[in-house]
DNA sequence: CGGAGGTTTGAGAGGCGTCAACCTCCGTGG
DNA sequence: CCACGGAGGTTGACGCCTCTCAAACCTCCG
């Protein structure tokens, strides 16, 4: 199941054996792309949306200097630009921060979806609702958090998102981009975020080196960075709130 | 009608007379809340969805010391809360800046409109996806513009917006907000967006005086902010892009 | 072995935060 | 009618966090 992945962790109610079947055959294609390749520009209108098997994502926008700004970094499991299916037409680029395995949903495919299976279909919303819940919490991050903070909230995130998908072993993931993307997320310089990851490893809470992440200190990285992680819908841990018995989606 | 202004200057395909009588025969209520109250907390499980009438509403998340960071600012005809229907709690506190006027929309009538107008549960999918392109833009704002170019940023926006929806009046427009909240907004503190209002003023591209904002230069505004506002889905301007025929939402 | 991309460290500058004082406006009550 | 208090706005002095500029180093790989 190349879909297998799709919503892991999230959400109150996993998909049904029927509704992941109709997701993995709505599927047009799989193909790999190498790092470093643009998906989509800005002010495109798109006709698929891309659902991430394997690697890594990144969604951002650069200023007239072309300082660029990461706004959204996507793990295996993600639909990337779902969005651009009621949106149509994207305000952003989406570009492959390490070679990855996507798939490929037509727009037409997704409507059929949308009318055949209309709990899936709210599925695909709360997923899309998800990734504005991760904005949100990455405003908050760049208006209220200094460098250190940034990162500390960064990696919480990242860890936890890693979780989800089982992609960790003990606090430590493979995370392949550079420090200068990282800065990109987190609206500092290549340079400062160099000086933060020192500190946070003389801090002995976290390391970073050659696209590994090791999270020695997960509750103090959590407090240094805010981080409370209700914002990622998961199902597991003291923020899961248990349905009332109205269950809508 | 009182949801007449929801999606008014957005997206390609307005509402038809039929969705529209849907949309305000669905609303279960409609009442005034005065300045500064709470309308939903972080955490809180939510069975209603909120139509704001008139006057403005914030999203926004506290640090741990109580320094706020505004996420979103919602003018008439937004949906404040509708990304609760398929989340069912929120990520975030809900709060009145000003008196409003706002309508309910119990999750049960959305769910059965999504059912019965396909079409319009697009639509109003389409609308949490506008308020995500918006946090996509705020998180730029954030990490890329100095403090002169987020209040001009934030100010270009909220006059689009104002425009969609007819509130606006040669580029001057009532938003009795305090330079405090906007500070909460742009990320920065209040001493210092009382320096950036100064600077703007003396260069003779806007004021904000009394709870009335007025943009005399907006090309300049837009210059110094980056501000480009095709992320705002509206239907008028160059940043149009026609339909090719495959008309999915 | 040479070059490119990424990482690391230092020195100096500046934007913005912090602290503090003072002002205006306005509703309340003596 | 004026005193009073609180909320919001304005301005100055000072310091620090982060940026900029610069250089060295490391590693991978053609």
């Amino acid at each position: 199941m190349l879909s297998a992945k799709f919503l892991l962790g999230r959400g109150r109610d996993a998909l049904s054996p029927t509704e992941q079947r109709a997701l993995e055959d709505a599927m047009s294609g799989v193909r790999t792309v190498k790092a470093n390749q643009h998906l989509a520009r800005r002010g495109e209108v798109v006709t698929q949306s891309t659902l991430l098997i394997d690697g890594l994502v990144s969604r951002y926008m650069d200023d007239r200097e072309g300082q660029r700004q990461i706004v959204a970094i996507h793990v295996p499991g993600d639909f990337v630009d779902l969005h651009g299916f009621p949106l149509r037409r994207l305000d952003h680029d989406v570009a492959t921060l390490t070679e990855v395995t996507i798939g490929s949903y037509d727009h037409q495919a997704l409507l059929s979806i949308t009318e055949r299976f209309p709990h899936l279909g709210r599925m695909l919303w709360f997923s899309t609702l998800v990734d504005a819940a991760m904005h949100r919490e990455w405003i908050f991050r760049l208006g209220r958090l200094d460098a250190e903070g940034r990162v500390a909230h960064f990696m919480s995130e990242m860890l936890t998102r890693m979780e989800f998908i089982g992609l960790t072993d003990e606090g430590r993931f493979a995370f392949p981009i550079t420090q200068s993307e990282l800065a990109e997320a987190c609206g500092v310089t290549s340079v400062h975020v160099n000086r933060v990851l020192r500190t946070l490893r003389e801090s002995g809470l976290m390391t970073f080196r050659n696209g590994v992440v090791d999270i020695a200190d997960r509750a103090g990285l959590a407090r240094l960075g805010e981080f409370a992680p209700d914002y990622l819908y998961g199902d597991h841990g003291r923020w899961r709130v248990e349905g009332n018995g109205s269950e809508i989606a």
